[in-house]
DNA sequence: TCGACTGTATAGTGTCTATATACAGTAGAC
DNA sequence: GTCTACTGTATATAGACACTATACAGTCGA
């Protein structure tokens, strides 16, 4: 049986579950922490571990076989691809940079220190350089 | 007459105008480039000059003084209000990694290098600590 | 008190989120 | 072959959200 990926819904935030859903496999799928050919849990069985509904787990997936990320095979399930990286858009740089700002803002708005943004940040910088 | 703040909408975004709203003039209120007492331009003023209805610089603004940016009188304008900073509740620090995480997937999975979300994270983590 | 400016309230349209429920493809047991 | 139990898919519905149109109400200076 395929295992549950570490992912975890939390209903009281703004974002929906179906793009907490994309965000939180994307990331692992960006990270390596899932492979390409791995098996993802079916629909019904990922809801379940999620408290949500089947419905929202296949939309889930729907987003990220349309981005390139899953092939989904009608009664087979769902399996990772090998996904190159596309190179960067004109301003994908630049939309990247301008929510990096609004979210230290956002965060930083709700308390964050300053001193734990900066560390966050030079801590991210340095592991993505290695 | 109040001048209108570098702002600016953009409709091919998936983030609503509302939202855009929002997060960019926070932005400005957090890196002190719009300082507390100054006047906002009016709702019909600033929706002409961002393309959008008045209404939805209403329900941002609505939502900015929700959260002690603003204050709202009828009739009179909208001013900027000196907010303190609360301190952090007890996830806000563990929120803020985790968005940043998947911020950083999805600029990845969207071709931007890791050498330039290395460095965006290096340069604005420097200015922080300044 | 008039007029031109403020923000507010309500209603209508379209989209998004999430669910329920019925449908259809696949593969192994027999 | 054909059950059966598993896959994903399609459609309808309810509720929330985004956006606009339009009418309303407060403020202030001429």
């Amino acid at each position: 049986m395929t295992p549950t990926p570490r992912i975890q819904i939390n209903l009281d935030l703004e974002t929906p579950a179906n793009r907490q859903i994309v965000d939180q496999l994307r990331t692992l799928f960006v990270e390596g922490a899932i492979a390409p050919g791995q098996a993802l849990p079916s629909v019904r069985r990922l809801a379940v571990d999620l408290g949500v509904h089947f419905n929202t787990v296949a939309d889930a997936y729907r987003m990220l076989a349309d981005d390139g990320w899953l092939e989904i095979a009608h009664g087979r399930g769902v399996r990772v691809l090998d996904r190159r990286s596309p190179s960067a858009s004109a301003d994908a740089n630049g939309q990247f940079r301008q929510r990096l700002r609004h979210l230290v803002a956002e965060a930083r708005a709700e308390g964050v220190t300053f001193a734990t943004i900066a560390r966050e940040l030079a801590s991210l910088s340095e592991s993505l350089k290695s």
